[in-house]
DNA sequence: TCCCTTTATTGCAATATTACGATAAACAGA
DNA sequence: TCTGTTTATCGTAATATTGCAATAAAGGGA
């Protein structure tokens, strides 16, 4: 008890919720919308940047990692973190394939 | 120690980190297709459809609920769900906005 | 009224997530 | 080599999530 049951549901649905799941954080999105507007992508801007210590910040950049939403290059001294486009596409189409078929049909 | 630190974060970070974190699970995320590509919205045949016990998919119905994804409205002696238009727009803005802008530029 | 059906809520155990201090690892420059 | 800088990992406490049995609540029909 108490753990997902993945093994139950789909890999589209499991892969799908693990995307999602990665986004499912405020310091996540920050770090994303960061990444986004800014040139810069080395590690210790986004810890700079962000309300959390460095530990923790590294923790969200390895689940961002993880579930393919951002990659890293060693960059001199430090890393530099910048967005996979692929996986922000895929949500994209997700979301604009979603929308386009829901009809208020009821309720 | 331990919580998420939602004061720390703005509101914008705060309300996409939610409504991600709403269909951040297998059994949510299958829920909203069940939704988009079935006649019925009886929340019984949810249930039915899904393979957790009763009480589990009316706490993931709850949360989707919460989140503004679906909506319930009272059908006879069941409940009828359907998914919400607005959020699901939300969704796909958001990341047709975010795919426009990144530009593969280091890494 | 008394059942039966349908959905929600409560209570709790198992597990996962979040956050951070301490520390390690990797590496550049003196 | 030693030192400082940068990032990752470990260990652990606090909190949140997941799942379900038991039970409540709401309503329909006999």
């Amino acid at each position: 008890m108490g753990a997902t049951k993945y093994d139950q549901f789909s890999d589209h649905h499991n892969e799908m919720s693990a995307l999602l799941k990665a986004l499912a954080h405020p310091a996540r999105v920050a770090i994303v919308e960061y990444l986004l507007k800014v040139e810069s992508c080395i590690c210790g801007d986004i810890v700079d940047h962000l309300p959390l210590a460095q530990p923790t910040v590294s923790q969200h950049l390895r689940e961002l990692k993880n579930a393919g939403i951002i990659q890293g290059s060693v960059e001199g001294t430090s890393i530099c973190y910048c967005l996979n486009e692929k996986a922000l596409g895929k949500l994209k189409n997700y979301f604009g394939k979603l929308e386009s078929k829901v009809k208020s049909k009821c309720c």
